[in-house]
DNA sequence: TTTTATGTATTGCTATGCAATACAAAGGGT
DNA sequence: ACCCTTTGTATTGCATAGCAATACATAAAA
């Protein structure tokens, strides 16, 4: 997590950091809360340094502060920092004042219903999708269960489906510069055969991605498309390739996501 | 959510302030992320400003330094500031790093499809519980299928289990200073009552809530005990009192909800 | 015990971030 | 269409908040 790169430019971000309304010491406070993750649960002030290049005092200055102010907490036994409670408190109020996925939660409660298979509902941010809204059926792998979590927008189903309702050519764009690295060996990585799947997906309303993130998944995505004709979230439904196969996905669940995607749609404000 | 006051103690906040280590721009930073909620889903300069009692210049520089890390996003048409994706990125790690869950969360689906009612595991946060995770039944009001949600504490089942686990001097401590507002013309507000509830949900393994919280909810939770003798989490079965009464939940219910403590308890790491 | 590593506390200096103010750009009433 | 009010954006000199170096304390390791 040291030196994580943003293909976003970096550029742009450092012209940011030299305007004078920049508050750099806030930016630091977030770097260190980033810095913990699913691989650095438990950082100690040094591990911190480490993780930020900052030095021993702007991690000692920052982690204090975060602690005072609930975000971090000690572990007592080890004496490292870990995020507290209080993290879930932001995400909280993001969902409760988005009123897209206020809209969207009964409808993905009765297509899981209809389905009995995982229902998600994912967000695009740029390269990537976000899971917003996520309804179970059985037992997944548990860091696949959670919310905020973020996948490639080009691999994924989800991620084609909204990049579809774009034109071409920002669509291409965001391919072009997403870090395609294969996550299974089915990923297609070439933009030119992501490109041809975003062009089958336009043409049939959904996209299907089989295999393409996790072995043995096979996942069906309808968009949801905003009064301005701009994608504004995709409808997943995802299941094992135990429980069906592609046929059966694309006859019963692919109508179902486009149908449920398109009642979200409906009452849209944006 | 202008001037809310912690019963915590603000000589002890201001203590930390004074240190020379506490960042006081982290603080404002932060201040402004949580000025945004369910009732300020949108805010602009001014507003922000009102809402946290800065002067106009403070709430630029921080809400512009926010926009530029990714953390509030600006509606085009209006101006206005709200809280982007990224907010749910803490969540993710805390949930992701945080193994209580992660062990939790199979126990929760098997219980969740043994008894068809809403289950939670919620965390006790000082006077709240705060849950997180959430496997919802039916529609449910949408605010209440939330993670992050806080409630009080003292009435809500999962806080009284979590309470019943501690002395009963802590135990008391923590419900006297609670903000005992009842939430229904059925909560208990009354400290000593509220210790009877606790006494008797120490007796019999679980806490049952009666439309405490919320008129026709009917809330079986048992207690998760860490092996330091600490709660860890609560997990709740919520249903409706038109689907179960309460011999039914107390008979059918509340043993699930205790052996599924049990089980999470099992391998627990604290 | 000595040694090494890591967390905690202190302090003087200066660059950072502050607040006042000026400028621009929308809304909204008449 | 105008004014006037309101709200967002940009600039700047100055003081203080926050920095980095360093010293001290404590815990693990040898």
């Amino acid at each position: 997590m040291a030196g994580r790169k943003k293909n976003t430019g970096e550029a742009e971000l450092s012209a940011v950091e030299d305007n004078p309304l920049f508050v750099g010491s806030l930016q630091r406070g977030f770097a260190i809360l980033e810095a913990f993750g699913p691989d650095a649960a438990e950082l100690g002030l040094t591990e911190i340094a480490q993780a930020t290049g900052f030095d021993k005092s702007a991690a000692q200055r920052f982690a204090f502060t975060l602690h005072a102010l609930g975000y971090l907490e000690k572990n007592p036994s080890t004496r490292k920092y870990r995020l507290s409670l209080k993290s879930l408190g932001l995400s909280y109020a993001y969902l409760r004042a988005n009123p897209l996925i206020e809209r969207a939660t009964p409808y993905l409660a009765d297509l899981r219903r209809q389905c009995r298979a995982r229902v998600d509902l994912s967000l695009l941010d740029d390269t990537e999708i976000v899971y917003a809204v996520r309804l179970q059926s059985r037992r997944e792998a548990f860091g696949a269960t959670l919310l905020g979590r973020r996948m490639p927008a080009f691999c994924s189903s989800g991620g084609r489906a909204m990049l579809s309702v774009l034109d071409e050519a920002e669509a291409r764009a965001i391919v072009e510069r997403s870090n395609r690295r294969a996550l299974t060996p089915f990923t297609l990585t070439d933009p030119d055969r992501i490109m041809a799947s975003i062009a089958e997906t336009r043409a049939q309303g959904y996209a299907l991605s089989l295999q393409e993130c996790l072995i043995g998944e096979i996942v069906v995505s309808a968009p949801v498309v905003g009064r301005n004709g701009r994608p504004v979230a995709a409808v997943h439904i995802a299941s094992s390739l135990d429980d069906h196969d592609e046929a059966a996905v694309r006859e019963h669940f692919a109508p179902l996501a486009r149908a449920t995607a398109r009642l979200i749609a409906g009452g849209d404000t944006n």
